[in-house]
DNA sequence: TATAAACTTAGAGTAAACTCTAAGGTCAAG
DNA sequence: CTTGACCTTAGAGTTTACTCTAAGTTTATA
């Protein structure tokens, strides 16, 4: 049986997310001490350790609660419920990364535009593209 | 001269995000009717299509702040303050991009190992790949 | 003139996931 | 026994960028 700091550096979360994540209902210890410490059992790690995994996939804490409670009841549940988890998320990620990668590029034409000497920002090719985009609009280089 | 609501529908930005850009300092109204009424220039109009761009760029509120205080004292920056600060925002953007095409590759790996049918998840691999990365490890599909 | 649309303010609420604080109790080692 | 490290709780604070509310004023239009 581990105490909570035992817990945490053996997931590398900490002590303090734990507990939130208890809050949330990710992670219960299987026991209290008399004095109301927590402890958790090896069956414990794992699921925090589930728990640390789903959220590095991007699963939201959420999303984790709900496929935590599809792995504790695995047979009244079908594959079909945990890919449209899944699915949701990896039409988000996709969504995000396409965000960014638009914002890349137009940082990047940005940054090849202008020399970023110690010359004065008058003539800023930067400073003059984000100001354009007034005249020359969105369609430039915003997208 | 425009009210609130005309720089709004001007701008695509909405009454309250205009004055929650005032209140960032982001965008000032040039004159104030005796009722207080907020009225815009062209320039003031500017100004805000200028907002919005460096928004859309990724630039957060306080990158839009220091941005604007070049914008209105050019001579007294440098092209560097302007790179130095796209610079900065295209490592984070990088950053962000390269957390989520882990989380992009992933997600793709389990829902290919999934049918996602109406069959009981007792065996799903989603599941199986989230718990046993316990003992395979991050190294096996996280990251 | 009456009514509706638009405007004003301060301040609270929302979202997500922590992160920290205060004030105190517990436990192992020396 | 006395440290010092570790544990407890409820609840507030953080970050970012809005978003909304309430209660009241002003303006444009019919
Ligand atoms: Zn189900
Ligand atoms: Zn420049
Ligand atoms: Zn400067
Ligand atoms: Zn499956």
């Amino acid at each position: 049986m581990l105490k909570i700091g035992e817990l945490a550096s053996k997931t590398g979360l900490t002590a303090h997310t734990i507990r939130f994540y208890e809050k949330n209902g990710l992670i219960n210890a299987s026991e209290r001490s008399d004095a109301g410490y927590r402890y958790y059992t090896e069956a414990d790690v794992r699921q925090a350790e589930f728990v640390k995994t789903a959220r590095k996939v991007g699963f939201s804490v959420d999303d984790v609660a709900t496929l935590l409670s599809i792995r504790v009841d695995k047979s009244n549940h079908t594959c079909q419920d945990v890919t449209d988890i899944t699915q949701r998320k990896l039409i988000d990620v996709n969504e995000k990364i396409s965000e960014l990668l638009s914002m890349q590029q137009t940082l990047e034409i940005l940054l090849n535009s202008c020399g970023g000497g110690l010359e004065s920002a008058t003539h800023c090719s930067i400073m003059e593209a984000l100001d354009a985009s007034n005249a020359l609009n969105a369609r430039s280089f915003v997208q």
